[in-house]
DNA sequence: ACATGATCATGC
DNA sequence: GCATGATCATGT
């Protein structure tokens, strides 16, 4: 069921667009959980199986042939973002050579699918809505915030700073913690070269940027 | 009220 | 542990 090109992609997308998650959860004949404290990645598997991408793959994109990220985006009732948004993993070792140009930061974020959901917990999970699609590509300037932002942090682990980076960092992209808990490990480097052990980062865009995204795609105000 | 740091599920 | 998909929930 992928789809072979953009605009039978994108067509697709909008079909679904006004459904709840009940509705379409039943259509696929996929279970729907009470809330999502225990299935947090529940909607994204679900639209990304509509949408025909390969779950569980390994790809670099879900829709690798298209060139095309998807991404759910939970929002409140005047379309702002209630979380952020994961992008990636940081290289927190073996990173020399990593460039902005060759990140996988770039290559995720070069072209979007957004799907909104709705994503108030005083909304049951079943009747949430989901929104009309967005494709979108990051501007030059949206780039270039993305890009300097990510020197910036790129720098802290790098320059041996790991220990210093939290996610008060980056105007629109910063560095939290992505593993299973607090006692997750990998290794990273101090600031004397040492290999340590130390909370895997990931990427995340912050509210304010995809709201801009979301902001810059609304109809009629 | 809200962002940061912590956490949940799954496959390999 | 890492990569996929993210949201939870506590501290400030």
């Amino acid at each position: 069921m992928r789809p072979k090109n953009e605009q039978e992609l994108l067509a697709r997308a909008e079909s679904i667009a006004g459904l709840t998650l009940s509705e379409l959860a039943s259509q696929w004949h996929i279970a729907i959980p009470p809330n999502l404290k225990r299935d947090k990645g529940w909607v994204g598997m679900l639209i990304e199986t509509v949408l025909g991408a390969t779950a569980g793959s390994k790809a670099e994109q879900d829709f690798n042939h298209l060139g095309i990220e998807l991404k759910t985006i939970p929002i409140n009732s005047k379309g702002y973002p209630l979380e952020t948004t994961f992008v990636s993993l940081a290289p927190l070792t073996q990173n020399s050579g990593i460039i902005w140009e060759n990140s996988h930061v770039r290559h995720k974020l070069a072209k979007v699918l957004w799907i909104p959901v709705e994503g108030m917990r005083q909304i049951p999970l079943a009747e949430r809505r989901i929104g009309c699609p967005i494709l979108w590509q990051p501007s030059a300037d949206q780039e270039q915030r993305l890009r300097l932002d990510w020197e910036e942090l790129m720098d802290y682990i790098v320059l041996g700073k790991i220990e210093e980076i939290n996610a008060h960092l980056g105007e629109v992209l910063q560095l939290r913690p992505k593993g299973a808990n607090s006692r997750s490990l990998t290794k990273g480097i101090d600031k004397n070269g040492q290999i340590i052990n130390t909370l895997p980062l990931g990427f995340y865009l912050r509210k304010q940027f995809t709201s801009e995204i979301l902001q810059q795609f609304m109809q009629n105000g």
